[in-house]
DNA sequence: AGCACAACCGGACATGGTGTCCACTTGGCT
DNA sequence: AGCCAAGTGGACACCATGTCCGGTTGTGCT
């Protein structure tokens, strides 16, 4: 489970119990290492989710003020887990990115490892442009402008992308890594389906220039 | 002098005659149909214009309030003239994009008419990562986030990639000229500056790109 | 059960930016 | 010389931020 993509939950005093990741383990091993979330805590974190969720799919930009609020809980409560609206969203699109990094290591051809790399980065075009249709929301809250490159989950998109021009041979694998990356970015993504393009057509475009940089000379 | 990228100023009462952009023209034609922007003015907004380039150049973001301050100039007269930072750097940016936007219009082969489309392409990325090397710091002020594609300049590289693809015969120009500015995004050049990527890497990535696109089949 | 301690909660507070408003000043024009 | 509109700048009300701390609640232990 060495996922990349994770949250970063806010680091409070030695240990780090919020947001966390795993189910309950049971087991004897390390379970008395860090405190288990307390009920109230688990409560209030379903709640926070829950009305940031419905926030942004309605506006953007949500405040902290609003979640809060939205969420029946203190401003020092939300402050607590997160440092900002956009950890929560990013906490939100979390699992939805795992399912994809999960495919692109694991999962049949062409998503997963087999076909050949101008293929892969077709289907893996299609399959962010599915995600930003379904989440574009959450994308927009949690990773725009700039400070979508600090998460992990870019790193993921990145790592994926570079090692699939290293595979098809073309020279420059690290520029053009984020280059063509560059068409994902929600902001891009929003413009061209305002400007009243059928996601299908997006997908297809980037599946052009994916076949044109990768395709064996 | 139909260009499109300018300023937007801020409009007060019925005439606008903020940032006004020519110089006298002292002829009889129109000179009383507008009044002359006053001396105290003027003056003032090259104190703005000069503070807003110091501190766009040092860090970011730049706040209304500081600007006002470093120009030694009260905020009611800067929002007198401009909604926000943004377009403070919008105005600096204005006249260095003016210059490429001609060329592109008239100049010389690849940048102007007469190369073939992928050549032409190519030159214009090279031009632009040139254009974001020496004016990052106020493309980042200016058209950070999705407001990138609000501005007028950018509708003007939209057309002018646009029909760069459709000159190319490539299908979908529409979704394709969106797609082939994304990694134009300052953020994004900036990233890769960041990471120790040349300027002239960033460009051979991009005119290889451009190539693979548009090249005759 | 019941206790004690730590985790957790939430509102108050200080700070800083925003955008507007309006009484005052300045400069161009007759 | 004097008028008057354009221009100026600071005060004001508002809102979001992030921190802090007294009180509360759940958990593990006895």
């Amino acid at each position: 489970m060495a996922r990349i993509g994770g949250v970063t939950p806010r680091t409070d005093p030695p240990n780090d119990t919020a947001a966390r990741p795993r189910e309950r383990t049971d087991l004897l091993t390390d379970a008395s290492t860090r405190p288990r979330e307390r009920a109230d805590a688990a409560r209030n974190r379903e709640k926070v989710l829950a009305a940031a969720e419905r926030l942004f799919a309605e506006r953007r930009p949500v405040t902290m003020e609003e979640i809060a609020r939205a969420a029946g809980v203190g401003r020092g409560t939300l402050y607590r887990r997160y440092p900002d609206p956009a950890s929560i969203a990013l906490a939100l699109l979390d699992e939805h990115e795992r399912g994809l990094q999960e495919k692109l290591l694991r999962g049949d051809p062409p998503l997963g490892p087999g076909a050949p790399p101008a293929e892969r980065l077709a289907a893996f075009y299609d399959a962010m442009t599915e995600l930003l249709e379904r989440h574009g929301h959450l994308v927009l809250g949690a990773e725009t402008g700039a400070s979508r490159f600090a998460t992990g989950a870019y790193g993921f998109w990145r790592a994926h992308v570079r090692s699939l021009v290293v595979a098809a041979g073309v020279p420059g694998p690290d520029v053009l890594a984020d280059t063509l990356l560059a068409p994902l970015g929600p902001e891009v993504y929003d413009l061209q389906r305002r400007n009243g393009v059928p996601r299908e057509e997006v997908a297809s475009a980037l599946a052009g220039i994916a076949r044109a940089v990768l395709a064996p000379s």
